[in-house]
DNA sequence: AGAGTTTCTGACAGCGTTGTCAGATAGTCT
DNA sequence: AGACTATCTGACAACGCTGTCAGAAACTCT
């Protein structure tokens, strides 16, 4: 049964006839335009108060043309990182009097399709993408260009000119595999998903580059891509260790797959980091308070958000803005790792 | 700069020339109504999928007065528990076209007030309302009536039509407690946040209800209501810890704090659960990978999103619905107990 | 005082849909 | 054949707002 029937919306309508002015003028004093006398403005300020007045969204989307709406397609709210890049939008869309509409695509292409495809329904002033899996760049090109603006996170579109706020990956990669060789380790494995975006790329090259520089080969063995799913990992992983081979550190896609590497040694009772050492990637809440606390690389997502969120505001606008904004992560050193 | 100007979007209008039909033609074959030819039909879905014809929502929304989006008011996004839950609200909306629009307070009443106006601006069919802070029952009764109808999640609001889906907290305040007793524990303590509410007041209620029926006195000195944050959290641990306090347990809000209670005694050595036992509260992700896992129960959480999205759409759609659901929690006992 | 300028106000036409109603066409029954 | 009903189609008025433009009032300048 509906809460409410009672009082109806009042329009636009409403207000001027209460305040013995045009509705045109209500507009006025409603979207604080200029050209109204004070005493006028005051009747109908008085008006909207008495009536409790809000104004139609919709009407407003449909003469207006602009919905003062944002659309972020995330792939999966349930990884800590994304509520945290959410906040930071939110924080600075919200300040700015605009909403923000939040898709969460599960990782499959045609939920990424048919959330854009909603968002350009509900007219969005524009959109925030990130890591986008299995869609060509000429398609997502395609999708993206149908939005009024857009700003792509973690996802590279040569030629495009929508913004991008990335991490650099490479980087991060790079810090753990140096410090993994710095402590000793000598087998070091990248674990990664064969997802085909920047995030997974980005992360092999990183893998390769650290390698090379340091001057290790570069084993195919040690390249270990794993389904996508948790519970692939853990049996990986333990399938590694059962068979005596001779990984001695595993560098991990994110901190939830280094989470589950965790428990499949714990549960082998492989000693950490003695034998094996173990990696991940965010730095996502609680993974200090591990049973082995967990080394990896730290990136400010609140910080990621707002800027994204601003670059994403004066595209908007149409100011020149920066088309490339790229975060650089930090290594945190715990005792997953000598 | 934006990233499209090109292709225009197409109207009805557009369509029904292309399709030599009127636009309410159009309209029937888009809405699937009945009472148009078969050889039209294909013509018009025809000219839709040349013209790749969307929809305008705005526009539907003003006429139809439906606007399909319902609203969350979420209390804090980035507590695992939310994103679980909004992923079930999504699953089933989504079955049903509907879209989510999420709304986060961080738990403050302002945002909460501001929150829903802006969904009530947008003429969202329902909201979903959950656990609110400082908000007299009055007030919110006045906020949630001028909603086309709502779902309060953990939340009570006597007299009231809203839907209710709610955890029996008391009853799973009552499991820890007695879990704890068994063990042996005697000066339990109960670890609560000021908050005024319902998740915070049935605590309390378990608490003692499980004290008085297992014949335990009620000491008001193992009542502790602590600031609401994490620092303050842990500071309060150390000082009744330092301060030889006879806690032998601490029952927590929730387990954020309880992870947070755990790391105050380890930073302390203190031998857990020998010398104090702790408990938490919701069993999020990653507790069972704590350096010592967590005692705690679990809700499943995204079963009460779905739950509460049905409720929703059944009272959106005028059908006779239960009132209320409440959901058990389970004890889940892992090393942080004896 | 008259002309020009600035400030204020309102009529009215969209925006792209849906809802209502009436008209046209085809099918069925006496 | 005539009267119904069932099926199909379209004109046209909302929906509640914004944008455009024109007119009235007040102020400034010569």
């Amino acid at each position: 049964m509906p809460v409410n029937h009672e009082d109806k919306q009042f329009t636009l309508a409403d207000v001027a006839a209460r305040a013995n002015v045009s509705i045109k003028t209500v507009s006025r004093v409603i979207n604080n335009e200029p050209y109204v006398g004070t005493a006028t403005r005051e009747r109908v300020a008085q008006a909207i108060q008495e009536l409790n007045y809000h104004p139609n969204r919709a009407a407003r989307r449909l003469a207006s043309k602009r919905s003062h709406v944002i659309g972020m397609l995330v792939p999966s709210i349930d990884y800590p990182i994304f509520p945290m890049i959410i906040l930071g939008v939110e924080k600075v869309m919200h300040a700015h009097n605009y909403e923000v509409l939040v898709y969460n695509t599960e990782v499959a292409p045609e939920r990424t399709r048919k959330g854009l495809e909603l968002l350009e329904e509900n007219q969005v002033d524009g959109v925030m993408v990130f890591t986008v899996n299995h869609i060509s760049d000429d398609e997502l090109q395609q999708l993206i260009s149908r939005q009024r603006s857009a700003v792509l996170v973690n996802t590279v579109l040569p030629g495009s000119d929508a913004g991008v706020v990335r991490i650099d990956v490479v980087r991060g990669i790079e810090l753990l595999v140096q410090h993994l060789l710095e402590a000793g380790k000598r087998r070091i494995a990248l674990l990664t998903y064969p997802k085909i975006n920047y995030s997974a790329t980005e992360r092999l090259r990183g893998y390769k580059q650290a390698m090379t520089r340091f001057d290790m080969p570069i084993d195919d063995d040690l390249i270990i891509v794993c389904e996508d799913s948790l519970d692939a990992v853990y049996h990986i992983v333990q399938e590694h260790l059962k068979n005596g081979s001779q990984i001695d550190a595993f560098v991990c896609y994110n901190d939830l797959m280094a989470a589950t590497v965790l428990k499949a040694c714990l549960d082998l009772n492989v000693p950490i980091p003695e034998q094996v050492a173990v990696t991940g990637f965010d730095n996502i809440p609680f993974t200090d308070l591990f049973k082995c606390p967990l080394t990896t690389v730290n990136i400010p997502w609140l910080e990621v958000g707002i800027s994204a969120a601003e670059m994403l505001l004066s595209q908007i606008s149409g100011e020149p803005t920066t088309t490339e904004l790229v975060f650089t992560p930090e290594l945190v050193v715990r005792e997953s790792t000598p």
